[in-house]
RNA sequence: GCGAGGGUGGCGGAAUUGGUAGACGCGCUGGACUUAGGAUCCAGUGGCACGUCCAUGCGGGUUCGAGUCCCGCCCCUCGCACCA
């Protein structure tokens, strides 16, 4: 027990000894030992102090689903290295977990299970707890929350509410999403390719009554901040927000139908090629595109387009591929400019949802109308004129200029990434005033050109034309410049039980009436009879489902959808800051401090699921004055997928590793240090058994060469400043110390490349072993010898602490220290010791390697370059032929042309 | 089609500003210790025609010097895509 009795020794120590006293890494006493501790002693928890810098690091939080895999270790060990990293570093830390707890997934266990879908997600939450403790996570574990629980979804409710007050809730019928197999409504945003993201199965229109949140009010904000992130967020995140929100600018134009008083009001990016339309074309479900027909000998096949298109599958009607199919409707539009009647159609291609559900068709200038006009035999004409020169690489027609943002922000975001680009050469001269022939084109003109046949407006170009057509339809009040978004309404209703109940109550007298306040929450009840399909169960419970309107007191009951489980999850990072408050969703003062998040870590799936859903509900927030910074989350990490087999791992496909088999074996240290040793968190990370076995010897190695130390370092002060007389190993020893701990620093800090960092400590050992050879082979060592090596077990120690910290701990306490090493303040490396006496210099002949020299480390670049010129080697090298010139990099290489 | 990211040994991956390509780990080869080793330690490990050689997807270019910069291709992954 030779580390037992020093007086130095924690506190802790005298309670629980040290694991084993012998040189054996018995890693699970030892992870179990630790774990106890920061357990009892609340190692991690947050306190807020203002008289410190905080950083608020935040992991998505997990969906209790069952049991963890090692996507869910490799999310928190990539947080938790950060975590223990900047608490070191002196930062305030918090760090929270908790439970993103409603869902489907619950609901449809408990059908299965015939269980309750509470006890089927409390059971998860306590084995995943229990798991996540025994990865040795540095949470602050008083602050855990779970969503589903009256304390937590109550604020949902609240913040629902509040939003209704703002304008920013209400309720429409309207064509949504619905999932057949989930039995419920998704927003827009949980549909991807036609199916539902959770399920995978195709989603059905259908119409329904829901509410909605008013997230397009925020379009513009969304996208503007999607600018300031960019740098802090991944760009590919910020792409895909930029794109899903579709921002496009152009101009709002109303047709007159001829021979009567109705409007159809088109939205185009292109008024410049107004001239050239020369028929326009309606949603099927457009309201003019029935009533147009009606009575007209063309109504009978209108009705039956419509019909056709709307059972048309979203997916084939709006892909590319798909047909272009439509009807005429029999009427006729004046072109507003020309005057002229062009007819009006009906196209499945043209989507109610989209601008005002009814386009202007342009077929020289829009590959979509020409083909369209191509089939139907309509007229083309042409209004634009190529320029006298294109781009190169973009011959004519080949590209449509997206007058969308979406392109404006991609170049933001480059430019932020990479400074400004350079402009390419000048295009190949075409020949000019070659103007398209209406007849013969095949491919429309897609791209900015001059105007022509245009009235007043010929010879302007496509900016200048947008602009001046747009003034002109203002003037004349027919039209005005728009900007359209794709970005749609966020419906949360969900015809499910396990959810947030909507704070609202029906009354045949006053209609939909909010809950007031204080008879928040809305709790929902646990003796609901689950799995009748079609509706909520929350019908069938009158003791819910009838209550008294608040307003005027008559019988009413209670709206039973529930909330988009995105809700929940679109502020708990708030919650965090005040987890137990329960007069307030938070503490002002507290989430003041704490917010923003400084560092963000989860799945790229999220990309404009919760990430944009949470941008929202924190700009809606900060209107309200809840909230100060602009952005939630101020750094953004989306980490790699865990691959086996160059799959994701699966069930399905049967590669799945067990985490907890994992820790078993190895303990969670190594588990934790392969992950992050493994690949650089953004990449995906493919496992290998072998690659944990390494990373488990690694451990090993350090433990046994750190014991081999031990008994000498143990009581040796702190190393002092280097002096000429210490032996060259001694030097040699401090300054690898030294240098491991830049790279580890620098590799966390600036990179977040925690793989380099551990290769470092690797390497770092490495040349522990190198030392010990030397160290042993000494009849004695002087106190600054012994000291020296004290700060070469310290520095191997705490930077090993951070990836792997039960070890960390457990070496830490050995070395005598009252205090663990996660309340250790991170060393400063000492650039003096950095500097080698002798280094390497590469010598080149012309700029290849010929030899390698080692020379003094303050060596004149004149020395250096007769140094090289009269090596032997190089002299070989250049056989006597004159020297044209040196080129001479300081402490790298010296480059001989001749 | 558009946008982003990527292509480096047998494998996972390094190389931060144009300066020794392949750090670190896995695997493999040999040795030591051992009753034994799938433990541990030590040494080696890009390729071959073993050279004043060839090598970072392919072809050019800039440079004393290119995995890195420029031009043109090929392939892979992801996102967007009838969006008016």
């Amino acid at each position: 027990m030779a580390f037992n009795n020093h007086p130095l020794i924690s506190p802790l120590a005298t309670v629980m000894p040290p694991s084993n006293p012998t040189q054996f890494y018995d890693f699970k006493s030892l992870e179990a030992k630790w774990q106890e501790y920061w357990e009892k002693n609340k190692s991690f928890k947050a306190v807020e102090d203002r008289s410190k810098k905080k950083y608020y690091l935040l992991e998505m939080f997990p969906y209790p689903s069952g049991k963890i895999h090692m996507g869910h270790v490799r999310n928190y060990t990539i947080g938790d290295a950060l975590a223990r990293f900047k608490r070191m570093r002196g930062f305030n830390v918090l760090h929270p977990i908790g439970w993103d707890a409603f869902g489907l997934p619950a609901e449809n266990a408990a059908i299965q299970r015939k269980t309750h879908p509470a006890e089927w997600t409390f059971d998860n939450i306590r084995v995943m707890r229990a798991q996540f403790k025994k990865l040795g996570l540095s949470y602050d574990w008083d602050r855990e929350i779970a969503t589903c629980r009256p304390e937590y979804y109550r604020w949902n409710q609240w913040h629902f509410l509040k939003f209704h007050e703002r304008g920013l809730v209400y309720r429409k019928k309207s064509t949504v999403n619905w999932c057949e197999s989930c039995q419920t409504v998704l927003a827009n945003e949980q549909v991807i390719d036609g199916r539902c993201w959770r399920c995978d199965q195709l989603v059905l229109p259908q119409e329904r009554e829901g509410w909605f949140l008013k997230i397009t009010e925020y379009a513009d904000r969304l996208l503007e901040g999607c600018r300031e992130l960019a740098g802090a967020w991944p760009e590919q995140v910020l792409t895909m927000q930029g794109n899903w929100i579709g921002k496009s600018h152009g101009a709002e134009v109303d047709f007159r139908v001829q021979g009567g008083d109705d409007v159809a009001r088109i939205f185009t990016t292109r008024p410049d090629t107004l001239y050239g339309a020369t028929f326009m074309v309606l949603a099927p479900e457009h309201p003019l595109t029935l009533k147009l027909a009606r009575g007209t000998p063309r109504e009978k096949a209108v009705a039956e387009f419509v019909r056709n298109a709307q059972l048309e599958d979203k997916i084939s009607r709006t892909s590319e591929g798909g047909e272009k199919k439509g009807a005429f409707t029999g009427a006729y539009a004046i072109n507003p400019m020309t005057g002229e009647p062009i007819p009006i159609w009906t196209a499945n291609f043209v989507l109610l949802e989209y601008g005002t559900g009814a386009i202007m068709s342009v077929p020289a200038h829009d590959q979509r109308d020409l083909d369209f006009a191509r089939k139907y035999g309509l007229p083309v004409k042409v209004v634009i004129r190529p320029p006298a020169s294109v781009p190169p690489g973009r011959p004519p027609g080949a590209t449509p200029p997206r007058a969308c943002a979406e392109a404006e922000l991609s170049a933001a975001i480059r430019r932020r990434h990479r400074g400004p680009s350079e402009f390419g050469q000048s295009a190949p001269a075409r020949p000019p005033d070659e103007e398209l022939d209406a007849s013969a084109m095949t491919e429309a003109y897609t791209q900015d050109g001059t105007m022509v046949h245009s009235g007043p407006f010929d010879g302007l170009s496509g900016d200048e034309g947008r602009r001046k057509v747009g003034e002109y339809l203002e003037s004349k009040g027919i039209g005005k410049r728009a900007v359209n978004y794709r970005l749609r309404d966020w419906g949360v209703s969900r015809q499910r039980y396990w959810g947030t109940p909507v704070p609202f109550v029906h009354c045949g007298a006053c209609g939909a009436v909010p809950v007031p306040y204080e008879q928040l929450p809305v709790t929902l009840p646990l003796n609901a009879r689950i799995g009748e399909k079609g509706q909520s169960p929350l019908k069938d419970i009158p003791e819910f489902y009838n209550v008294p309107c608040p307003r005027c007191g008559r019988p009413a009951h209670r709206e039973t959808d529930t909330l988009d489980t995105f809700v929940c999850s679109s502020w708990y990072f708030d919650r965090y800051t005040s987890p137990r408050d329960d007069q307030a969703p938070f503490k002002k003062e507290n989430v003041d401090y704490w917010m923003p998040v400084d560092q963000y870590i989860g799945g790229i799936e999220h990309a404009i699921l919760h990430l944009l859903y949470s941008r929202f509900f924190h700009l809606a927030f900060r209107d309200m004055g809840l909230v100060g910074p602009p952005e939630p989350f101020a750094r953004l990490l989306t980490q790699g997928m865990v691959i086996k087999d160059g799959a994701k791992m699966s069930k399905s496909k049967g590669n799945v590793v067990d985490p907890d088999e994992i820790v078993g074996r190895y303990g969670a240290d190594t588990a934790r240090l392969f992950i992050l040793f493994a690949a650089p968190p953004v990449k995906d990370l493919e496992w290998s058994d072998k690659g944990v076995e390494g990373c488990s010897r690694f451990l090993k190695r350090a433990w046994r060469i750190f014991h081999e130390f031990l008994d000498e370092v143990r009581s040796a002060p702190k190393p002092s400043a280097p002096t000429g007389a210490t032996a060259p190993e001694i030097r040699e020893l401090r300054r690898r110390s030294h240098v491991a701990l830049k790279r580890v620093t620098e590799d966390i800090e600036s990179r977040l490349q925690f793989n380099t960092a551990i290769a470092a400590i690797m390497e770092y050992v490495n040349s522990l072993y190198d030392f010990r050879e030397w160290w042993t082979g000494c009849q004695e060592h002087s106190e600054a010898d012994r000291a020296a090596a004290r700060e070469a077990m310290e520095t191997l120690t705490l930077t090993l602490s951070v990836f792997a910290p039960h070890i960390g701990e457990e070496m830490w306490s050995a070395l005598g220290h009252a205090e663990t090493a996660d309340k250790t303040p991170w060393p400063e490396y000492d650039r003096e010791l950095i500097r080698a006496e002798e280094i390497l210099i590469v010598l080149q002949v012309n700029g290849k390697v010929r030899q390698k020299i080692v020379v003094e480390e303050g060596i004149g670049e004149e020395d250096l370059k007769a140094r090289s010129l009269e090596d032997p080697k190089i002299k070989e090298w250049v056989a006597g032929k004159p020297v044209k010139k040196v080129v001479v990099v300081p402490k790298k290489l010296v480059n001989i042309v001749v």
